[in-house]
Order: structure tokens, then C-alpha cells, then sequence
DNA sequence: CTATGATCATCC
DNA sequence: GGATGATCATAG
């Protein structure tokens, strides 16, 4: 499936309640009253027809669908409720590549993202708010790419564990992982970043 | 077990 | 209230 088919798609499911899909689809929303923290986007994949993996290649092709929860605030501001994952840190990957063959750089540029409405932890509904896509250029481009600089160096001087998520300015490197001791990492863009990239509230 | 899909829980 | 670090379900 190429980029502009799963867009049109996805624009048909704009609007939608992303729980009753969920349902549709037989995916897993709780379990024994805990969350399946992936269920918005497994249930986007799955309703466009994309297959579930767990490759760190993009998922379709030559683009990556991601999805992001939004919350509503009191005057009606639609902003990014918490950071996004964008893509795991390969600790070898990082300190032989620049920036511009940087996994980071390709999911950045060939980003298909959705927004829903996050309304509370319990998921009653949630709505797919918008769907856009997204190119890092310009002044973006040089702030992400020191980031990525600065976590490059602390690798080198520091060492792969000592990163931690208050570092960088549009993306962070954060611990991400299945958990229970197992510790891998990955790349985030804060807040400020994904309102940017979904082209909301500026 | 570890990759992906992201959010939850806690600390400041 | 916001950021940081930890965690859950599923697939291979």
C-alpha cells in the first residue's frame, strides 16, 4: 500500500469513535483492567488494512503511520496530551550514522500522523480528531539534528545508559521497552514538537 | 525474549 | 501540571 491510498483511507475514518472500530477488529483495549497501551494504533493499522509487526522498518513501505492522543483543554485548544514515540535508539546504529541516515530522519520525513481525542483513561470513546502528514525541513531540521548530535556524544562520552529524557529540545531519548527490567530506548518528540507536526494550536 | 504499537505512574 | 522513567498487549 503506498502513502496516498492509506491517506485517503484514513481520511474516511476521520470522525470516527476509534473504540467501536477497536471492537470491530477484535482488538484488545483492557485486559484484567490494565490497558493496552497500543490498542488506538493497532486498531488504525488494522482498519486501513496495514499488517501488525514489530519491524523497525516502516511498516507499508517508505512511510510510518503514527498516532497521537490529544486532550482538550477548558477554552477548547486541542493540544498533545504527552510525547510521542517516534522510533527505538540502536545504540550502534546511533554513533555510526549521521544524522541524515539516522532512522530518526527517515520516520520524521515520511510521517503519517493521527490525532484523536483522548477523553479519559478509561477510553469511553475516541474520536480520530484529524489525520496529516508531516516533513522535517528548515529550522526544524537543525534543531532535531542537534539533538540528535547531543545524544550521539553522550553515547560516546558517557555511554549508552547514561541518556536520559531531559535531554534535547524537540526530541529526547527515553527509556521504552516491555518493561520488567528490560531496557531499551527510544526516541521521543515532546509536546511542543507534536503540535508542530500535527499542525495544531501553533 | 525483544521488537512494535503508545500511555501510565511517579517525581519534581 | 509537566516531564521522566516504567510498563502493557501483541506479533515474530
Amino acid at each position: 500500500m503506498n502513502k496516498e491510498i492509506a491517506l485517503q483511507k484514513l481520511k474516511t475514518l476521520e470522525g470516527q469513535d476509534l473504540r467501536k472500530l477497536a471492537e470491530k477488529y477484535n482488538i484488545t483495549v483492557f485486559k484484567e483492567g490494565k490497558t493496552n497501551k497500543g490498542w488506538a494504533g493497532q486498531t488504525v493499522e488494522r482498519a486501513i488494512g496495514l499488517p501488525l509487526n514489530s519491524s523497525q522498518c516502516p511498516n507499508a513501505g517508505s512511510w510510518e503511520l503514527k498516532l497521537v492522543s490529544l486532550k482538550k483543554k477548558v477554552d477548547g485548544t486541542l493540544v498533545p496530551k504527552e510525547t510521542m514515540q517516534i522510533t527505538m535508539i540502536n545504540e550502534k546504529d546511533v554513533l555510526e550514522r549521521p544524522f541524515e541516515s539516522s532512522h530518526l530522519l527517515s520516520k520524521l520525513r515520511s510521517l503519517v500522523i493521527c490525532g484523536r481525542i483522548f477523553v479519559s483513561k478509561n477510553e469511553p470513546e475516541s474520536i480520530l480528531y484529524k489525520v496529516g502528514t508531516f516533513d522535517l525541513k528548515g529550522e526544524l531540521y537543525k534543531i532535531v539534528k542537534t539533538d540528535y548530535e547531543d545524544v550521539r556524544n553522550a553515547i560516546r562520552t558517557r555511554g549508552f545508559k547514561s541518556l536520559t529524557g531531559h535531554m534535547g529540545e524537540l526530541v529526547q531519548p527515553r527509556t521504552k521497552g516491555p518493561g520488567h527490567g528490560s531496557i531499551s530506548r527510544a526516541f521521543y518528540a515532546r509536546k511542543g514538537f507534536v503540535a508542530i507536526i500535527l499542525d495544531i494550536g501553533t
